[in-house]
DNA sequence: GACTTTATAGCACTCGATGCCAAAATGGAA
DNA sequence: TTCCATTTTGGCATCGAGTGCTATAAAGTC
């Protein structure tokens, strides 16, 4: 609680001595609380008063940590585009295109065992109600502009052309699926499920390769190249 | 304008003769001065105060045509997803799946001249204004469900496997780039785009391949298997 | 003309979101 | 200490989307 003194924005160097009043809570703090009620009483019916009075913040500072309620669910999504990007700009020029889509993804995607849980909350909310569903086109959107500009990058012509969209759209496709899947079934296996999801993407859906994933376990599903 | 007796609802055959009160307006007439108002202010300038104002009807009116400001963009999906179902399930069973699903996404979209500028405009703002953007999550949601039901009833196991999962939207993606190229690029051939995106797709998007889609006339396009 | 049916207009209300401004809190300088 | 610059906060007013409720208008039927 008594830390030294939060930033309350996206990144950016605490270089300066910090001067002003300082926050009154953190974006993690109002998240921890906003999924809390989001889990007991439902997202829609959680009003952003009741989430303020929760913080003890005012409904106004709110949208100053927040912008919409939705972003609430979503937390900080921008570091992970962050790493996507790096992933793959920094692949070999000679690594098979999709390839390196699969293993950016796959390692974007790499979480620690105490962050499943919440992981697993947030993306149920996400993958479940219609507001959310809604708002994850848009942040889905930024996440599709940096696959295109590696494939523009690879294959020529500009991230806007029908090449790169087209793979871009389908990598997000396989992954909110393997996302999907992972988040209402037993399977614990995160990784497993979206890099095997890859692999047909990259070799195209065959239908006879599709027809063996059926009640496959996902060890076997990654036997396939 | 003198018409015997127009339907507001969806389908429904005009049996009974019909009584009350005639309805004042038409879901396609207040789509048409409401895109119109759209494209001239853009979409989240335009209020619904405004749309009823230009249709002579009141704003409570309107929210019985349209439950949202966003569905006037969207028109009839509805009915295009019956479309889609029929094209999936009347195709022969020994036909290649990925090419099921291309035809029958080609197929449903076909469109008369005289349509192709309303849905160039209706497809420019689902694709660019971010409310609508995320509003197509929720509408594409339905799409992808008949497409995994096509699947998961090729392959065996349930639509809301992986496998299934991932084709859907992953051909879902690929159809949105297809018509997000064609509605901002100068192509009139909307069937081509959509064509041979979906080849790409059922070939698992080669590099190589991918390569020779940059500035290229759409005709040479068709030409790869 | 009375009755039923259907569509409409208008009002009140909730809730998310934004702009504006005054007040509180903090550190530094006079 | 006092004043000042800086930053966060809270409250207010406002807008716009969407919903529930009710009264009324227009149509056909008896």
């Amino acid at each position: 609680m008594g830390a030294d003194r939060v930033e309350a924005g996206v990144g950016g160097a605490a270089s300066e001595v910090a001067r002003g009043r300082r926050p009154s809570t953190t974006r993690a703090a109002i998240a921890r609380l906003a999924l809390d009620l989001f889990e007991r009483n439902g997202f829609d019916a959680t009003t952003v008063d009741e989430i303020a009075a929760a913080v003890g913040i005012s409904r106004r500072t709110f949208f100053r940590y927040y912008s919409s309620k939705r972003d609430v669910v979503w937390g900080e999504f921008d570091a992970e585009l962050v790493r996507l990007r790096d992933q793959l700009m920094s692949a070999p020029q000679d690594e098979p295109m999709m390839d390196v889509v699969r293993r950016a993804v796959v390692a974007t995607n790499r979480f620690g065992a105490g962050e499943l849980d919440e992981l697993r909350i947030r993306m149920g909310l996400i993958s479940t109600v219609p507001a959310l569903v809604a708002h994850s086109a848009v942040r889905y959107t930024e996440w599709c502009e940096v696959v295109a500009d590696f494939v523009a990058g690879r294959v020529g012509g500009s991230p806007d052309d029908l090449g790169p969209q087209a793979v871009a759209r389908s990598a997000l496709g396989t992954a909110m699926a393997a996302f999907a899947c992972w988040a209402q079934h037993e399977t614990d296996d995160l990784t497993g499920e979206v890099d095997g999801a890859f692999r047909l993407l990259a070799d195209g859906f065959d239908e006879d390769r599709l027809r063996l994933w059926v009640h496959r376990d996902p060890a076997s599903r990654m036997s396939g190249a």
